[in-house]
DNA sequence: CGTACTTTTGAATCGCATCAAATCTGGTGG
DNA sequence: CCACCAGATTTGATGCGATTCAAAAGTACG
């Protein structure tokens, strides 16, 4: 199965999959999961490493404390690359909507990071982004406002303020760490107030100074 | 200078120091920054790599919209390890307060992880660590209280709900997305509560019903 | 046409940020 | 040893902005 019959809303995922030498490519297998289905339980011994295609899942750890924390929600890229490092996961995958990932051997996978030296430089540069965009990430849910969030998303991920969103503002307004009623009203407090251009997904930061007709 | 004179406070920065193969280590060579001062520009052509051994750096883009975001503020670890794969930086680093970095040769790095291919695995899982650590704390920061938050941090960096904080409560609150008057008071209030122990730095999570004593 | 989901607006509440200030701490120098 | 200082820790009062709950209107899709 080299090719996938799948229409990808995925650019990252996308992005990553065509990184993958063909050879490993061709040993995946397609997962599809419904909502609430479990893709692996702590304990268990890694066998497979997941690409997100669709859907989310959510990596959760039981603490003994009898409260669950959420360590990861995967919607894009791998669900948890740091498997590749250990011969057991350390906490449950679940799905929280109905899901497609793609599945491949960790075996496989760790020999190709090994044996084809450009395959492992590119995924130094891939872990490389993602670090960089987390930190991002971090540093934009550490702001107060929904206003500055917003900026600091548009500077950070777009070209000069510019940014096509990738999902809906309700996926958006989750990733901001705000309610999408809170999204929604600072996004019009900023078009009203004139720095802020929307066109659909089309979102444009529009310098202090000049409004946009 | 394969030796280094420092007391360290650091402990990630600590282990990746020893990550490093020591030739490569001994082409590092010490920087003190004074608060303010500025490591690099944007644009700026990417000669050195630089691990944090003290202080605070922030990495700060300043968008043509006036505004400026901070993109990532390092006290640990590397400052900005995307640089390995650009020519030039595409963000200014400056110094918060008193810092001392050690910076590597951009060249000898690369070569080290092209032709070292142990260090080069060593470094892909460090770069999955940071990855895994960085989700984990983009979760913590989306939870909307103070203690939701600290209970997310025990269970998520500690063991078992054990938790010696490698810094100080005012770091911790920084890193929490909080103040540190939000911080000492959710503590307050969960040791009032009895399901958290705290002696110094010394936190621990007790499950729900059972008091300290 | 109907269903599911997104987008939008409203009103009330709650928790955190903010500003202010006091106490405590460790370390320095006289 | 004590005075002193910088930083950490702690407590109080106030206001604001996001959450929450509720509901309506718009939109895509079969």
């Amino acid at each position: 199965m080299s090719k996938l019959d799948l229409p990808f809303q995925n650019g990252r995922s996308e992005a990553i999959l065509q990184a993958i030498p063909s050879g490993l490519r061709t040993l995946s297998r397609r997962i599809d999961l419904k909502a609430g289905e479990t893709l692996f339980r702590a304990g268990a011994r890694v066998q497979s490493i997941y690409l997100m295609l669709e859907g989310e899942v959510r990596l959760v750890r039981i603490g003994r404390s009898g409260v669950d924390v959420t360590l990861q929600r995967a919607r894009d890229g791998f669900v948890a690359e740091a498997s590749l490092d250990s011969s057991s996961y350390h906490c449950d995958a679940v799905s929280t909507i109905p899901s497609v990932l793609l599945a491949f051997p960790v075996g496989a996978f760790r020999s190709a990071l090994v044996q084809d030296s450009g395959f492992g430089r590119l995924w130094q540069s891939l872990l490389a982004r993602q670090v960089r965009q987390l930190r991002a990430q971090c540093e934009r849910l550490v702001l107060k406002s929904a206003e500055e969030r917003i900026v600091h998303y548009l500077e950070s991920e777009g070209v000069d303020g510019v940014v096509v969103l990738p999902m809906t503002k309700m996926a958006w307004a989750s990733d901001l760490g705000l309610t999408h009623e809170a999204l929604y009203r600072a996004l019009k407090r900023m078009r009203d107030g004139g720095f802020l251009a929307v066109d659909g997904q089309r979102l444009e930061l529009v310098p202090r100074g000049q409004s946009g007709a």
